[in-house]
DNA sequence: TCGCATTGTTGCCATTGTGACAACAATATA
DNA sequence: TATATTGTTGTCACAATGGCAACAATGCGA
């Protein structure tokens, strides 16, 4: 381990605020990270850590040494990307991170085509609703719904991803088919809820193109996307769900869409997010694939919806869509 | 040595363009060099350099990583100046490159006292009068005549140094005290030339303020300075010289200032050169300490001079003198 | 207030990766 | 064509490195 490496080694103590969960992080001893720290103090000749055996703080002139181990980061990161980007053939490890639902069901399939081309790249996906820092954990391509602008990261559109409202036929017998808005927010309803972050109400245009808002009658939250599908298809509740979590309900006549003339806020957009402009070929591959597996003009959720094009015919269509 | 340190030794063998020669700088085996490339070239997937056992020259790849190697390096070597500026007691080694005159005449005396002053600092003083990469050579000081813009070094006025014209009582006995520019110009001279660029033309001010030049009929020539002084004070010709090439010759009335109501242009100011705003404690007292020894307002060379100020009453002050 | 558990430190030791050496191969120059 | 220079490769001894385990210090909870 040579003075970089124990630069970075403080930068991930200073960024745990800990010895021992720096030492797990880099798969090392703890020991490992004392005696390196310590080094990395006498070569530099100041001491840049204030540490008890419980707490630990920066020192000031720790605190400007941390900003010069961000920026030998990003250097190094971005020379292993530089590199990546002149190979000809892809290689080495892809590091994926994507929300738990559109993982399972779409990135998932991409792994296994992917790796069917290219078996000797390695890959690794990790799924998590939370955002994380692409960066700072090394992945080389994210999948998120929504745009975040406060990053340094690159994001690309990959899919539209539309609110619907769906129920059960068997539902929709029993309580009504609702063909207004005052009669939709009567009926019991599942919606998404994660994190504190409660969904109950939905932005919409009406026909004069002034906002309003549809406040549900929310009986059902939960974080599971799948489980808004199943709330639906047993025929308690209606759910607002997005076109991506539906399967073949609709094909197969457990689901039906409701209120389809109502023009809803887009909402989820699918992007694809790396952390620098110029891709590696490896990720450039992935995104290829992955975009032949959730349809090249149209998302293949709406393709399982018959007719979707003409009963969401009062839609704005998103700028572009990308074609890899 | 990681990564990080064979991105370095890359680019060492590429601003070197030689295996070997990057090996001698590195104090390093041949063979390290060449496996260490290799290993280099399989961590990032690509071909950096294209070799025959006589000739290398970069690949596209190369160029861009070696962009990145140079980032790097910048990134490194704040860090450690960081370091430094943080330091409480002055510690480490300095390495000071100086043109060779002024570096034999003054630096050398500064070195001495430093070392009294701080005998844990190791010191390593490189004489050279042809400008240096002090970055890419590490040093912490440079001391220059005159200024060089296109660098991206810290400059610093350390004294002003003017241009004299001297000569022994018994050669302008027997030729004759010139009196104007014209019996000046009869008069053989030497003159300071280094690497092709002869000085025979001085610029100087008339006294309505126009430019004029001084044509010397140049009869000697050389690179060493002191050879100047020795060639005035023989008798033979006059000499240009800048007043810190003076040692006692004219307090021991073997040299004597002419022309001086010429207002000659100023020319070779002496600058303190660093890689950074930030001093380091060590660098910071070493200047404190070389601005003892050639004079905090008035430069030591022109003390040694009688009614100095007097005698070139007629040019310009350098617009500051620096006090530590 | 006391005890426990967590966290950083230190000394010791085996292991592994490292760099030196030397022979080899290739090519530019004389 | 011969020679010297320069990059490559295989082998081997050795030292630095990182893991282990015991220790010390301290914050938190009971």
């Amino acid at each position: 381990m040579g003075f970089t490496e124990r630069l970075l080694l403080f930068l991930r103590v200073a960024e745990s605020k800990s010895f021992t969960s720096a030492a797990e992080q880099m798969q090392v001893n703890r020991s490992m990270v004392s005696k390196q720290i310590h080094k990395l103090e006498n070569e530099l000749g100041i001491r840049l850590l204030n540490r008890t055996t419980r707490s630990m703080s920066l020192t000031s002139a720790g605190n400007e040494i941390l900003v010069q181990a961000k920026r030998l980061r990003t250097v190094l990161d971005e020379t292993r990307l530089q590199a990546q980007c002149f190979h000809t053939k892809p290689m080495g490890s892809l590091r994926i991170n994507s929300t738990c639902h559109f993982g399972r069901h779409y990135v998932q399939k991409a792994v296994v085509q992917y790796q069917k081309l290219y078996p000797e790249i390695s890959i690794e996906l990790r799924l998590e609703d939370k955002m994380v820092d692409l960066i700072a954990e090394n992945f080389d391509l994210g999948f998120r719904t929504g745009y975040s602008a406060d990053s340094s990261l690159i994001y690309r559109e990959l899919a539209r991803n539309r609110l619907l409202i769906v129920a059960s036929p068997d539902f929709l017998q029993r309580r009504g088919t609702p063909q207004s808005v005052a009669e939709l927010e009567q009926l019991p309803a599942a919606v998404y809820s994660s994190n504190g972050s409660l969904m109950d109400k939905f932005k919409y245009y009406e026909s004069n193109g002034e906002e309003s808002y549809i406040h549900l009658n929310v009986v059902y939250k939960t974080n599971e996307q799948d489980g808004l599908i199943e709330a639906a298809v047993t025929g308690n509740m209606l759910s607002v769900v997005t076109a991506s979590m539906i399967n073949n309900e609709i094909l197969e006549g457990k689901l039906v869409p409701v209120m389809t003339h109502i023009n809803l806020a887009d909402f989820g957009t699918f992007y694809a997010v790396y952390p620098h402009r110029d891709l590696p070929l490896k990720s450039r591959l992935f995104l290829g694939v992955i975009q032949k597996v959730i349809g090249e003009r149209v998302p293949i959720w709406e393709q399982r919806i018959p007719d979707f094009e003409k009963l969401y015919v009062n839609r704005s269509v998103p700028s572009a869509l990308i074609s890899s």
